[in-house]
DNA sequence: GTTGTACTCAACCAATCAGTTGAGAAGGAG
DNA sequence: CTCCTTCTCAACTGATTGGTTGAGTACAAC
């Protein structure tokens, strides 16, 4: 669900030509046309591609006669940072725990010194095959 | 350069089966097989997975004996961060232009009432079809 | 040495994707 | 009405993608 849409979303930006329009359309609205004008390929090509970023929600078509104006949806950015902070945010706070947990050992503990840690991952939580979604 | 970087980060996040993985990867590091364990597919899909994360730079792998653990390589999504945000305010500040236009047109003119407007694209600059890259 | 584990590489396959061309739909202008 | 512009839809093509299987590498353990 929320899931597909970040999918939908993410695979929309994977494209340079795609990411280059919204750039262009975060300056202001534009027909179809001007959007097809600073690029080699068929206006066909780029109505193909407003219409991937409409599905994904980054972009809305109205009518203006022959016309159909595009617009920026911004709110849909705020999925992504979102989805992006968090784990970005986890892994930084992975990272605090590691460095407290060398510090404990360099600290108080030499009887781990060889390998015998039957679990091979040094700093693998064991929670990670718990539910992550 | 940056914009083929950008398009492999984007395209590696557009799968949720690798979104998956970067969020157990967040949790802690995890080898191949830890990965491949909650998924259905083969143990060669999950490699092929982790290494288009790789290229993304998204997750590096080093050794441990046979195992091959993965790590999340937390400064790429200041990337991605830097490049919504950037697109994300202009957007914003465009909203802030257009509400400052309508402000003017309710205060001093009414002679616009009709849509004689023969710019057809309200709100559109007509500095789009210029330099955008 | 042989066996078993953890993983990668190579080849293949079906599905999706980014582009094309050709045909139209929708609507303003002569 | 006819012409022209703007844009979409349908069908096709070559490249990429996500999956498979089979073989091979690297290493530990027996």
């Amino acid at each position: 669900m929320s899931d597909d849409s970040l999918s939908r979303v993410f695979a929309a930006l994977a494209d340079p030509t795609r990411r280059d329009m919204v750039a262009r359309l975060a300056v202001g609205d534009a027909t179809v046309g001007q959007l097809a004008a600073p690029y080699d390929v068929s206006m066909q090509a780029v109505s193909k591609h407003i219409k991937v970023l409409e599905e994904a929600g980054l972009v809305s078509r109205s009518r203006d006669a022959q016309r159909r104006p595009c617009h920026l949806e911004a709110e849909v950015f705020d999925l992504m940072t979102k989805w992006i902070e968090r784990y970005q945010q986890r892994a930084q706070e992975r990272y605090r725990r590691l460095d407290a947990v060398l510090a404990e050992m360099n600290d108080g503990a030499a009887h781990t010194s060889n390998d015998n840690n039957n679990n091979h991952n040094p700093g693998l939580d064991p929670t990670i095959t718990g539910a992550a979604s």
